[in-house]
RNA sequence: GUCCCCAUCGUCUAGAGGCCCAGGACACUACCCUUUCACGGUAGGUACCGGGGUUCGAAUCCCCGUGGGGACGCCA
């Protein structure tokens, strides 16, 4: 049985790159059938809150990305986590250390002068034949973790390939502070291997994590999981996402009109491909997905590429749905939804020509509040040349049979009767009833609206 | 500084030695459609970081260089 997991410390929001790797542990678990994890690492009391969690919770249920089990939190089983530690206390694979943060600064300064990798010396390890100095009176100590001193640390990761690293390179990092609160790199282990997780599915940084978490898990007898580490993903401009620096929230993606759905596919497209696909639902990408095509190298995040798939979901997706949608949001706006004309109505003719949500509440806007366009554009399109036209295309208007078709016919009459061409007729009713110069074809948004308002908003004509 | 990782069009990518003088998508340009603007359709330009190997043959394998990124916490 497959199980992944997808482990956020509540420290923001849920931002892009997280959402991916919640997504590719996600998919990965849903491919075979096995259980998807959601667990809150909250060891850092200082910076995780009640707010980020929810934060969280509400980005991943608003993209659909739904846990088996969970959410776990780490602050809830601090016991467990005290009860391993006294385990290697007791097997000799951790031990105290009464250094003070003071005195490591000036130890990693040092060694940094010297061009030196920064690293923990040893000097509390106990080892055979070596005695360890008199611990401080009343000073509590740290925990470090006792590692391996020389070999290599490999493991196959299932998207970079071998990776090795010589233990030589790693010191003894610290388990459990001095307040006896246990650290991220030791929880991390013993929550894997508690929660059976089969597959490590999480983001480059963590690269440099693995060999230590491996020597961990291998003092614990623990059999080791696989690892798949994803490259991480930049911004629009190719540097590097940040809380300063265009790390957005997903949900933010909601608030500017993105659909879910081409969230996921866009996501889902960033680092993995199946062949030339570009467009799959997610039933369909969980059927797809796998390890073996992921890129390793990083991808830059592409706005304009979101913008056309949230456009194409939105031409696809049901009317009423879409109305639901737009509805909060011209209500936000201070817009009251009237009967007439309907949104689903207005939704259908216009959800062809709007990249999000918020483009089609413009759009929409203008059927329900008081309009009042643009002097400019009264000018440029109600011109004396127009205006016969125009008074003969209102001055049927009572009579004419209420559908697109008749009023476009009425349109091409009264175009026809004063020598003009269309537009001549089209551009001034479009500004007059819409404010725009853009519309679709005018009979139909003429239609939308009940006659008094037709006749209401070209009364300015006279 | 030390260690680790990465490198195909502007961007996302296909490519697992001959199918590739490199394919798709976004963006861009032109044309078509047209009642404006979109949508849609058609066509087009643009890329294997550099140098050495290996091989009959390399975008694909190896080495070096260069460039980019990550990590070096009593953060996660």
């Amino acid at each position: 049985m497959i199980r992944t997991r997808f482990a956020p410390s509540p420290t923001g929001f849920l931002h892009i790159g997280g959402a991916r790797t919640a997504l590719f542990a996600w998919a990965y678990a849903r491919h075979h059938a096995g259980r998807f994890i959601l667990r809150i690492e909250d060891t850092d009391l200082v910076r995780s809150t009640p707010e980020a969690v929810q934060a969280i919770l509400d980005g991943m249920h608003w993209l659909g990305l739904t846990h088996d089990e969970g959410p776990f939190y780490q602050t809830q089983r601090m016991s467990r986590y005290r009860e391993v530690i006294e385990e290697m206390l007791l097997a000799g694979s951790a031990y105290p250390c009464y250094m003070t943060p003071a005195e490591l600064d000036h130890l990693r300064e040092e060694q940094r002068a010297a061009g030196l990798k920064p690293r923990y010396d040893g000097r509390w390890r106990p080892e055979p034949g070596k005695t360890l100095p008199t611990p401080p009176a009343g000073m509590r100590p740290v925990i470090r973790f006792r590692n391996p001193t020389d070999g290599v640390v490999a493991w196959d990761d299932l998207v970079k390939g071998r990776i090795e690293i010589a233990n030589e390179e790693l010191d003894d990092l610290v388990i459990a502070r001095a307040d006896g609160t246990p650290t991220y790199n030791f929880c991390v282990v013993v929550d894997d291997r508690d929660m059976g997780i089969t597959h490590v599915i999480r983001g480059d940084d963590h690269v440099n994590n693995t060999p230590r978490q491996i020597n961990i898990l291998q003092a614990l007898g623990a059999q080791l999981p696989l690892y798949a580490h994803l490259s991480m993903i930049l911004g629009d401009d190719g540097q590097k996402l940040s809380k300063r620096h265009g790390a957005v929230s997903v949900m933010q993606y909601d608030d500017e009109g993105y659909l879910p759905e081409a969230v996921l596919n866009y996501l889902a497209r960033l680092g993995w491909s199946h062949g030339d696909d570009e467009i799959f639902s997610m039933p369909q990408f969980c059927e797809w997905f796998d390890l073996d095509h992921i890129t390793p190298s990083a991808a830059q995040f592409n706005t304009e590429k979101l913008n056309w798939l949230n456009a194409y979901y939105l031409k696809r997706t049901e009317t009423a749905r879409l109305a639901d949608l737009v509805r909060p949001r011209l209500q936000a706006r201070g817009v009251t939804v009237a009967a007439a004309p309907s949104l689903a109505a207005i939704i259908d003719l216009y959800k062809e020509r709007a990249a999000n949500l918020n483009e089609l509440a413009d759009l929409a806007e203008v059927f329900y509040i008081e309009l009042h366009p643009k002097a400019e554009l009264l000018a440029k399109h109600l011109t004396p040349e127009t205006l016969p036209a125009l008074e003969d295309f209102i001055d049927h208007l009572p009579e004419v049979a209420w559908e697109a078709s008749a009023i476009g016919a009425l349109i091409k009459a009264s175009v026809a009767r004063h020598g003009l061409k269309m537009p001549k007729l089209a551009m001034p009713l479009r500004v007059m009833l819409t404010g725009l110069e853009q519309t679709p074809s005018v009979d139909a948004v003429v239609a939308l609206f009940p006659r008094e308002t037709v006749l209401k908003r070209l009364a300015v004509a006279r």
